[in-house]
DNA sequence: ATGCCACCTGGGATCGATCCCACGTGGAGC
DNA sequence: GCTCCACGTGGGATCGATCCCAGGTGGCAT
């Protein structure tokens, strides 16, 4: 028979049964205490009994389970993510934003996407509280999921929108100010019927939104005309119907605000669909700025979030938090950013 | 003094402390062993029981603690998720794709970013073992995720592209045909100069997308023109940089096949950057379907992959490899559609 | 000489759930 | 009357790490 090298196949060394700490300290002729002593750096430790038993973990490839340290000690080191939709740019790059601050920290993510659904926030709590993360950042659909994991004593910062506003710690930006100075400049510039595209007005963000824009067209004498504030439904092919009919020649406003990327997602497949030209026939602004509204062509005025500052402030006000739990809830405002493209005209 | 409603002022009652399984059967009246029965469902409890523990656990809002119980089986209900970039939609949507499968199939996510570096995906492999996940999910960018995995029996899936062919099981596009396909298609349209802008050939992505575009050349009996692959670096900004070299002029080819939608980018910006009109004085396709390529003006004609039904299929084949570690190693080939836009025109 | 303290080590309890096993009970089959 | 088995329950060990505490040593100040 020939020599067997690797019963396995797979060209790797595998471990027979993964080290414990007992099997390290064994190895290094010390005890389970003093093994995790060394190991932990907590405690008093012989300098060369620490050097025996670090050689014995390495020689082991002991890598120490993080379930029992957890148990035993109450809490994870891990940050549960809540997010609607990584498809969402806007989303993802939060989440990246969250899990680039996190892992500087020390931290590991347990991820999960709701699609929207407040029932599935709850659910997906339900398993940040059965893997005891150590606090969790949401981007809320309701007050759900925050009800549900302070119940369970897991700080929870909400993001972007707020739902238990004064009750939980949050990040935000200030969505009046920007919508209001949006408008403003678009007031500035001549227009005067100016349309809304928004999806809901019940959460912070469409709330505020909304306000603004109502802030800026009174500043500005400007009567409301509620035929301008248009609703839709949530994903691209919803608004891009809803857009359609708000584009009529009859009816046409001047410049269109959408209320966030997917609406104006939507606005724009429906200028392309009725063969209106930005800015000549129709100026557009967004609310968040998409990846893509760079790369068309008149690239489209946006305002900006910097979605990567908003993961790290809600991981820094998190980890406030778990180191003082009693302290007031504290609300976070991040600034937004205005960044001007070609997709606007003077009227 | 007055009644004393809510001590912390968060409007929701709060635990004094966790509810553990002990405290469900102390109320249930029963021992913990049998309390566990009735809420694992494993082992025989009357139905009286069963009831009565089950209410006192809702009464109580028992939430399991998954620490313990991963500790005891030595095993986790979460599955490690490991991309380069959030921010890349490929990679973003293929999180959601996983993520969407494991949470039907009762495990939870824990993600992980390595920005392209290979010691960073060492460094969340070891997040992994130690908080014992089930399986991984990988883009490698090297063999040593795999290969350190491996060596803790863990078991790996690689996704997109695969660093340990034969060893561990993969789920894949047929790159070399559907950049042959292509290829082919621009060569139908009459284009003879068609440049392969491509970041890396190393990996199984570039070396068989690669292939194939020689291939396709070959098939047609067009000599290879070396100038023609031009590489570049991973980011937009090298992307187009590389680009604008490429489209001087003097040597312009009049197809570009852009490896991936990074690379489509940069020369997307390159060619805007030049006032080269597409399709009139440039063709361009891309591998991978990004968002943006429906939004421009020309649409892009790309290879579209289904993100979600990669990482679906990705979660399938790690379940079974979990339920049956012994198996051979086997590599599923997904498919991948041409989306044909405006970006190309005849010759 | 005594007390004190810093340093160092190991034993054993502990976290919360699972699960093996022993120990019932009662009905069916012979 | 006996075995056998399905049903049902609780005790206690167990997973792997942490950490409290007791105990030991040696140096230094009083």
């Amino acid at each position: 028979m020939g020599r067997r090298v690797n019963g396995d196949g797979t060209g790797a060394a595998e471990l027979k049964r993964r080290a414990t700490i007992k099997d390290v300290a064994t190895a290094a002729g010390v005890s389970r205490s003093t093994a995790s002593r060394a190991l932990t750096g907590r405690g008093y430790v012989a300098t060369d009994v620490r050097e025996r038993v670090l050689a014995a973990a390495e020689d082991l490839r002991y890598v120490p389970d993080a379930t029992a340290r957890y148990l035993k000690q109450q809490v994870s080191l891990s940050l549960g993510v809540l997010v609607s939709d990584l498809r969402n740019s806007f989303y993802a790059r939060l989440a990246a934003g969250v899990g680039q601050a996190a892992r500087t920290q020390g931290y590991s993510l347990v991820l999960a996407e709701d699609g929207g659904s407040a029932d599935a926030q709850v659910e997906a709590a339900e398993t940040f509280v059965a893997t005891r993360v150590a606090g969790v950042v949401v981007t809320p659909v309701s007050a759900d999921v925050t009800t549900y994991l302070s119940r369970h004593r897991i700080p929870v910062i909400e993001v972007d929108r707020q739902f238990a506003a004064g009750a939980c710690d949050a990040v935000v930006v200030d969505n009046h100010r920007a919508s209001a100075q949006v408008i403003g400049e678009l007031i500035g510039r001549g227009h005067r019927r100016i349309a809304l595209f928004i999806d809901e007005t019940t959460w912070t963000t469409g709330r505020d939104r909304h306000a603004g824009y109502q802030a800026a067209l009174a500043a500005a004498g400007i009567a409301l005309d509620p035929d301008l504030v248009v609703s839709s439904g949530w994903d691209v092919d919803a608004s891009r119907a809803a857009a359609v009919a708000l584009l009529r020649p009859s009816s046409r406003p001047t410049a269109v605000f959408a209320a966030n990327n997917v609406l104006a997602e939507g606005v724009w497949r429906a200028a392309n669909d009725l063969g209106l030209r930005i800015p000549d026939d129709l100026s557009l602004v967004s609310f968040d700025d998409a990846p893509w509204m760079s790369l068309v062509t008149p690239g489209l005025t946006a305002v900006a979030q910097d979605e990567a500052a908003l993961g790290a402030a809600a991981v820094q006000r998190l980890l406030e938090r778990i180191a003082d739990p009693d302290a007031g809830p504290e609300t976070v405002m991040m600034p937004t950013q205005i960044v001007h493209r070609q997709s606007t005209r003077a009227v």
